[in-house]
DNA sequence: TTGAGCCATGCAACCGGTTGCATGTCAAAC
DNA sequence: GTTTGACATGCAACCGGTTGCATGGCTCAA
């Protein structure tokens, strides 16, 4: 056992109080079973003290232990920090902490966070997961999960539905004369990826225009970078990035060839996480994923109050926002 | 208490193999003490059963909870993410689980994530920290503390000094032939933007330019918008910002008044977080952020096993990036 | 054959809270 | 003046592990 100077435990108090141990415990958690007086004096001395009851120890006998797990791909990706932030504070609310995880989009360091993490929590929410549905529903009858951007059915998530915002792009695209388009994938293993290369095939179709898919590649901004050449190749005049920082590394890329945008080349881009802070400002689609954090974490206390259906699937509409990228 | 089904326990392993809880135990922490034979059995009884042990439980008679607590002032904020993933690997290299804690820069906010953390947490790591120095001496006493960007004797810490890139930037714009500079402020309680300024002002003098320093302001885009005006005003020609997001503030202020950058005016950032991401590519510092996450993780470790200097200081360089916003 | 010593395992206390039940006190009701 | 009951507080078990010490069986040497 590894003691703490300066750790204050639940018996110091009542000592030093001249009470039991649990009147102490109620004076905390169930003061209503306490005169107020015993409260007061409780509080006052446990204060000069400097008590802070000791969550695991309140953990262990509760089985309750206010903590929830996030993992998310990738933190350094621009989409999350957003999410991540709201979650923390939705969490912070209740007075819950929150454990992140990173899976460096590795389905299978994923499946060893959870691990690590479960016996820890109440609950956990998986950002963009790439584990097999089947692991995440055997997990699922462990501990509440909660999903943002996969969609497997049984279990609640919050789905950015970003096919309406594509489809609208795709309008607007062919609206302002293109004939020709480009969709630049994002990872493989990605449900979002999934569901914005299919809204877009299918609005190209009803649209009359010709497409052109840029396979999944590496990491985001090189898979731009590295599209350049074959979106051009292909005869396209614009291209629709499957997120904000592919379509990043594609202008770096028209840039190098010395292609101006919008003028030689339109772009679009998708999750609107770089604002306008870039020259020239991208055209792209909204995400709002900061709402998808907040409303990841009420899911997961309905799901911790065992209220609410199991299958609930929370779309969250996009739209077009038009900067200067496109022409 | 709440029950989880499916939570099998010591004891239950116990009974199924026929031997004691201790052994149990044993044969997952100490295997040397049990024999081969008793140690296989025990796992394979474990095994079907599903046991897995219980970490609250664990870390409430061992004190140890392999958990880490890292706070920063935003997750948001660029600078960040790297930092945060980077600590994170190092700390699941070590099985090692982390909270996440959004401080918002409020110092109140961050004092009560503290709190809440400290109880489950073996250390914690404190990014950019806006706490009272007496406070994190206090909680230093309670737990292994490691500061980052953040300088306060006694307690680890790793500071990315911006003090030589700074020195190197004021330099290469007196040679440009810059006469009146200016610096945009970031937040009022960072130990990065005192050490920054200073820096400035102390290569300024030396070069012999002119310098007008532009007060701490609200968030870091804002602060460089609406300092734009005063900058003007003040007759410089070229501003160095607290980090790259007020720099793109800066960049945005500019725009909106039909200046172009560089021929108009020159920026520098700082950071170097959005990398060449931007058009046009920012001129600023590195600041590897990661290798401060990675660093403090294992000044954490060597805190946590007691060996180090209490005092240890540890200074990461920094260089001036050029690239295309200066002239 | 017996005693010393080693080693595998068991026993029980402990970590720091929570909680069902027992107890004691005091006031209202009879 | 006694009974009843409500309410404040104490007692002790419990959560699920870990660990110092006790125990008992076995080996080996005298």
């Amino acid at each position: 056992m590894v003691k703490r100077k300066g750790t204050v435990t639940i018996s110091q108090v009542a000592q030093a109080a001249g009470v039991n141990r649990s009147s102490v415990s109620r004076a905390f958690t169930k003061p209503y079973m306490l005169t107020p007086e015993t409260v007061a004096r409780i509080k006052a001395v446990a204060d000069t003290l400097g008590y802070v009851p000791n969550r695991t120890a309140r953990a262990l006998s509760t089985g309750r232990n206010s903590n929830l797990a996030l993992i998310v791909p990738d933190v350094a990706n621009p989409f999350f920090p957003p999410m991540i932030r709201a979650a923390q504070d939705a969490a912070d609310a209740q007075d819950y902490c929150v454990f992140l995880g990173n899976s460096n989009e590795d389905p299978s360091k994923e499946d060893r966070l959870v691990g690590r993490f479960i016996g820890q929590v109440e609950g956990l929410i998986l950002a963009s997961s790439r584990l097999p549905e089947k692991r995440i529903l055997d997990y699922a009858e462990q501990r509440p999960i909660v999903l943002i951007n996969r969609d497997v059915a049984g279990v609640p998530r919050v789905l950015i539905d970003s096919s309406n915002g594509m489809t609208e792009a795709v309008r607007f695209l062919a609206e302002r004369g293109h004939k020709k388009i480009a969709y630049v994938s994002g990872p493989s293993g990605s449900w979002s990826n999934k569901s914005r290369r299919s809204a877009v095939r299918k609005a190209a179709q009803q649209a009359g225009l010709e497409l052109y898919v840029c396979p999944a590649q590496v990491s985001s901004f090189e898979a731009g970078l590295s599209a350049v050449d074959r979106i051009l190749d292909a005869g396209t005049t614009v291209a629709i990035a499957f997120d904000d920082v592919t379509a990043h590394g594609i202008l770096a890329g028209l840039e190098q060839r010395g292609i101006t945008v919008p003028d030689g080349f339109s772009v679009v881009g998708c999750d609107d996480v770089l604002g306008d802070l870039t020259h020239p400002p991208l055209t792209t689609i909204s995400s709002r994923s900061s709402e998808a954090g907040d409303l990841a974490v009420s899911l997961m206390y309905d799901a911790l109050r065992s209220v609410g259906l199991k299958d609930a699937r929370y779309l969250l509409q996009t739209e077009l926002v038009v900067r200067q990228t496109t022409k």
